[in-house]
DNA sequence: TATGAATGAGTCTTCATTCAT
DNA sequence: TATGAATGAAGACTCATTCAT
């Protein structure tokens, strides 16, 4: 997915290590997700993309552009036919919401993304444009599918109407606090994400309550 | 609960500008929310208090000390008394569990709360000792806590065994979400806390499958 | 008359080395006369003024700034009362005349004066409005000064009438070749000052033709 | 006179981007000029010269290098026949200085010779041995002929004895100030250059002092 | 104790210069 | 020969920290 923005090794060898944007843009993600912003130094970045600090800036304007350049690049953007995909699925809307979830987990947790989310979250104040795209993009898409899957299901009796209906990101909304654990508190107190998709996707279905209970 | 942290106003009239270790946190505790740990400037820090930047120094004996000391000043344990409330709690467990959300939402979103969880999400990495003690006195106490009331239900046959209650913190996970989008997304798209909490509680509860029917 | 600028010394022993603005912009201006704007390193400004180069800072935000303050500081307008001194003066045009030159030559080969001129001749293009105002404040002012004494000259039939008396600047113009040629070609062909100014002041009043010889 | 500089263009045509020594030169002497030396990026000079920053050390070694080279270059030596011209011109000296001082203001006007003064005047001192070049070159040679022309007119009784002959130079000094308050003032304060040649010619000739009239 | 000036170790950024193609 | 990428040595500017008062 992201392979389309890296350009295809060149015919030829290359100077010293290879140094093109896509790389400094690698190891600049790499840097602010771990460091923060401000706490990204360039000398860093340039040497974990193989180069001298000077060369960035034959790419990149300022600490800034990088910064902006480098989420805008991994910033992959859902795709919007996920409505189209809701519309024609065969299925039933449980096997739907679970195939959404699977999708979900699967992207949100790789690296890349996890780098996003980390530094958006820690970040994002200062770079509004850039929250307010991975928003658009990203967020409000995800928050678009999941409310098209919610409808269908209870168009068609399979879910219930009723408060998480109307607010149906809380659907999902589990998988953001995994996220946030993953990229916190993973060294003291690891998730097994597995079981926390299952659990998810258990309590999304079926909620807490036992069957045939009302709630209260 | 924090009262112990700042020390009653003195009998008499204070210089105008009062400098106590206090302030500084508070300053120090806003600025590092807003800027994180490399973004933020002791100057900035001082002003905000009221005094001078070097006077920090009297107080803190770096910028590091101030912002463990910020922290974890503001970082008000969980009370371990909550399992024995979970003990002797007469109503039901979805009574209960409602209580438990209710308190954890209304503290989660406290100004403070909120500049708690966002340093931790920011800088935790860099910062291990506070971060291991945030997850010790205040993630872990919750994630008990959740649990305890989790096992209630499940004892008294009032919640499901399964997947969820084996993972009982996915239950509590939606405020975290919540909290993650008001400190990033809420300038571009607000969350209405009160409709996230009942969609949460009801999500929790009776999950989104219609009621009778069994989930795939 | 620019001590005004330099306040009396402190009360008590300072510091290091005394290192207040005043200090920094003597600095300034000499190492800006010697080396020009961008030739000026803060490190050697910092050098001469006995300070560190992070010091600079706290009196000036950029070296642009310490630049003009630089030059502001040392641009010492002509006054205004010469005008007045014309309008009383009781001896002949002559000797006023030769007054206004000898004012003239003792200010313009003053070490400030000289570091200004060349800067400005050097740098004005880059800083228009510093350049403005030295021209404003001086050239300007040194011409309406001339420009009057011409008059006089004239209006009492001792300074002939034609082109000469009509472009007034011209009879001072030879001062500013002194001042270039010292600033520029001193080391190599040293102009005596004295001589320069008694050839300026026969040329000026008596032309080099013969007396008595209608010029072609 | 310069065209011994410029080789002639080639009989063959040349690539869009023909970038000889003389183009980088043009290049350099306009920056430089503008810029000052410290003040020059050699990326300009390239750009400027239509082509591109390393290309430029195919022909010059270094900065410093184009520096002089480009003055040298533009530095067009006063033809020493001079002095032949003085010796057999057959008019009066008063017709001889005024055609000495046509010539003058003719070429020191010139764009090139306006940049090289103002080179020299601001970066002269960093770089003795070109300033002491367009001395030898211009500068003394010009002095030489104004002084042979005084010279002659004292000889001939047609121009005074005096402190001004015995200083020829002031004779042509305010063709300097014009050349300086062109490349200084000009934006602020326009110099009519046909006026106050004029205005200077009649000073130096006949002085400001009404004939007949003895000074002082 | 509080201040404010000073320090100096960084950090970003620029740019002359080199080098492989 | 010309290019354009890369280098690395500065240089402007910042800011945590120190210190005299």
């Amino acid at each position: 997915m992201d392979s389309a923005l890296q350009p295809p090794p060149p015919k030829t060898r290359r100077r010293r290590k290879d140094a093109r944007p896509a790389e400094i843009i690698d190891a600049g993600l790499a840097e602010f997700a771990e460091h923060g912003f401000a706490g990204t130094k360039l000398e860093d970045v340039a040497r974990r993309a193989g180069i001298v600090k000077g060369t960035i800036y034959r790419y990149f304007d300022s600490k800034d552009a990088l910064f902006e350049a480098a989420l805008k690049a991994r910033l992959t953007p859902l795709i919007d036919e996920v409505e189209q995909l809701v519309a024609t699925f065969p299925g039933s809307s449980t096997e739907l919401l679970r195939l959404a979830m699977r999708l979900a987990y699967g992207r949100m947790f790789q690296p890349d993304a996890q780098a996003l989310m980390r530094i958006i979250i820690s970040e994002g104040r200062r770079f509004p444009a850039i929250t307010e795209l991975y928003h658009r993009e990203t967020v409000a898409k995800g928050r678009r599918m999941i409310a098209a899957i919610v409808a269908r299901g209870v168009a068609r009796g399979e879910f219930r109407a009723g408060a998480a209906a109307d607010l149906p990101i809380v659907v999902m909304a589990p998988a953001i606090m995994a996220a946030v654990w993953k990229m916190t508190f993973e060294p003291f107190d690891p998730l097994d994400l597995e079981k926390f998709a299952a659990a998810h996707a258990d309590l999304a279905l079926d909620g807490i309550l036992t069957r045939g209970v009302t709630a209260l």
